[in-house]
RNA sequence: GAUUGCGUAGCUCAGUCGGUAGAGCAGCGGCCUUUUAAGCCGUAGGUCCUGGGUUCAAGUCCCAGCGCAAUCACCA
């Protein structure tokens, strides 16, 4: 795909979007995830090398570890008789399942029986139960002629002894030569080692994977951030909290859907690949269709078509959804994004505050708990939740405050004194004030006097923004100046905005045409009058409440991360070098 | 887009006033049947991000570029 450049001038209003987008205002100094002290454990590395056949010889420049582990994985195979890639695996355990198998008693009775049986010549009763796991090796201690290693895997970490007088000489070989990065399988009971660990005393040792790549530091690991996004299948494993958060991140989401299904909302998907980006004002990537050569862009909201959903008949609507638009990068943004968009026919902004109220509150109960199981910070006394420096508190009700008070309240002023407020403009050094439209003017006043006003350590719906700065939402009845619009500020981001939709197929084609006529050449080639969706106005569509959620940023703060690309598995980051691109897209 | 910081062995990092490259871990060879960042003996490993420049001499100073991060701007 081909990106568009990035321009300057954006138009100044925008669509009836539920952008998810919002300026992070405050600064954050946090530790990355990967200096936290519990982390600095049992560090290793491993590069997952695409498929490579056996007989091969290994590519050009690699390391000498790299030679020294293909050579290992040689005398596996020839000499000691092991299939370096695994196989099928019958009833294997996860690690932490193995570690409950424990059994205090069976460990101390085996002990005693043991003891008698060594001044006996006899052979000890043994009630441990036999487990059988695989895992990566995080630890490789060599004593001579016993091996304790530790297995790693997406539940935890567990000891292995292997002693050369209780396993074949093969299996005890593969257990001394094992590198960092490992993949064993391994089969014994389970009980203490002198020290008191818990471990599996081998009786079988096989491999599941070899590693070839070079091991991250043991202890220190991957703590630049570039190598951890960029080696993430590294990372994931070396830094058990980069595991946990997006395991969490998994529940979550599910946990998201389970509440929009439970509300009878219907769960749909829409087009990624749009002839017409729309639903919001930002830049789409643009791609092509080959066979009907035709120019696509990637969807930077599905909005539109979540609207024509409901002109169909679907009246409670949401899609978890990836959106493409082609801005900026910072701790915030990433170019490819997931939200929540949801529809709700007969509701209003109204019914979408309660609703986005209730599941950030039962997500955050729910976090509390999820939090504390996995060992990280959590307040026992209700739903408050750690993000860095800040303790934020979700519980209900979130705080509610109309733009215009909070305007009055961040300047003292009345927002509708456009005079007073060009010239607080003025005082807070907006010297481009005179450049624009009254409302506008005020928007920027309330963003740089008001807005700082948010509590950020409490949920807080800022509702009635000015229509002016709103024009696609539909204006208040009461007071036409103000539309039915609210954004929810958690941890100074806006998480997300809801609406009264506009259904009036008319007025919304008057709004369209207007936009269109303030967009420059740059925007014109990608910004079109979506004829299908005012058709489906046409059709009528019911009064509705609709919302946006972004979901990084809300896994952001359900899960203490910094960085939106702490909550991305895979970032985009810039190319390391200019490489040939693949199949020439033009 | 601007500013600042960082970029040295596979990884984590030192590198003084500009004097010709260091440690730990990982690796390799050896010893060790209870380790917890195991230990001990030995050994190998460098495009100091890239390209210029200054200098007798550049990891170090200067310029440009690349990547990452932070802050700001943009975005609404």
């Amino acid at each position: 795909m081909t990106a568009l450049r990035p321009g300057q001038s954006p138009p100044p209003v925008r669509m009836p979007s539920l952008r998810i987008d919002g300026a992070m205002e405050f600064p954050l100094k946090r530790r990355s995830v990967a200096e936290t002290p519990a982390n600095r454990r049992w560090w290793v590395g491993f590069g997952s090398m695409s498929e490579v056949s056996p007989q091969e010889p290994a590519p050009l420049s690699e390391s000498e570890i790299v030679a020294s582990r293909r050579a290992k994985l040689k005398r596996f195979r020839d000499e000691l008789g092991f299939e370096p890639y695994g196989q099928r695996e019958a009833g294997l355990l996860p690690l932490a399942n193995a570690r409950k198998l424990f059994s205090e008693d069976a460990h101390a009775a085996f002990d005693a029986a043991s003891k008698e049986a060594k001044a006996t010549g006899g052979v000890a009763a043994d009630s441990r139960a036999v487990v059988r796991v695989a895992g990566r090796v995080v630890q490789h201690r060599d004593m001579g002629k016993l091996v304790f290693l530790f297995l790693r895997d997406a539940t935890g970490d567990l000891q292995v002894s292997v002693s050369k007088s209780a396993v074949a000489a093969n299996a005890f070989e593969l257990a001394k030569l094992a590198d960092y990065g490992d993949i064993l399988v391994i089969e014994g009971p389970i009980g203490r080692t002198m020290k008191g660990e818990v471990c599996v005393w081998a009786t079988t040792v096989s491999l599941g994977a070899k590693s070839l790549a070079a091991p991250p530091e043991k202890w220190h690991g991957l703590s630049d951030p570039e190598l951890r996004y960029r080696r993430r299948y590294v990372d994931m494993y070396a830094n058990p909290e980069t595991a946990k958060v997006f395991a969490m991140r998994a529940r979550i989401v599910s946990r998201i859907r389970r509440f929009m299904d439970a509300r009878g909302f219907l769960e749909v998907e829409t087009p990624v690949l749009q002839p017409i980006a729309g639903g919001a004002a930002a830049r789409p990537f643009t791609t092509h269709h080959n066979a009907l050569d035709m120019p696509l862009f990637m969807r930077i909201a599905p909005e539109l078509y979540l609207k024509r959903c409901l002109v169909g008949g679907m009246g409670k609507v949401y899609e978890i959804n990836r959106n493409f638009r082609n801005e900026g990068i910072d701790r915030s943004h990433n170019p490819e994004f997931t939200a929540m968009e949801v529809y709700e026919a007969f509701g209003d902004y109204g019914t979408m505050m309660e609703l986005t109220e209730s599941l950030l509150h039962e997500l955050a109960v729910g976090m509390v708990d999820e939090r504390a199981n996995a060992g990280l910070r959590a307040n026992a006394e209700g739903p408050v939740l750690p993000w860095g420096e800040m303790e934020i508190n979700y519980a209900r009700p979130f705080v509610r405050v109309k733009f215009e008070e909070l305007f009055k309240r961040g300047t003292g002023i009345d927002m509708r004194d456009f005079g007073a407020v060009r010239a607080k403009a003025r005082e807070l050094g907006l010297h481009h004030e005179a450049k624009l439209d009254d409302w506008l003017v005020v928007n920027e006043v309330f963003e740089e006097a008001a807005e700082p006003l948010i509590d950020p350590c409490r949920p807080t719906f800022v509702t009635d923004y000015p229509s002016a700065i709103s024009p696609l939402t539909r204006p208040s009845r009461r007071d036409p100046a103000l539309c039915e619009r609210w954004d929810i500020f958690i941890g100074g981001m806006e998480i997300g905005p809801a609406y009264t939709e506009l259904n009036d197929p008319d007025i919304q084609l008057a709004k369209f045409t207007e936009q269109l006529k303030g967009a420059d050449d740059e925007e014109s080639t990608f910004r079109t009058l979506d004829e299908d969706f005012i058709e489906s106005l046409r059709v009528g569509m019911p009064p509705a409440g609709g919302l946006g959620i972004g979901i990084d940023r809300l896994v952001m703060l359900l899960t203490d991360s910094a960085s939106i690309r702490d909550v991305i598995l895979f970032p985009l980051l810039k190319s390391m070098a200019p490489a040939a691109s693949e199949g020439s897209a033009e």
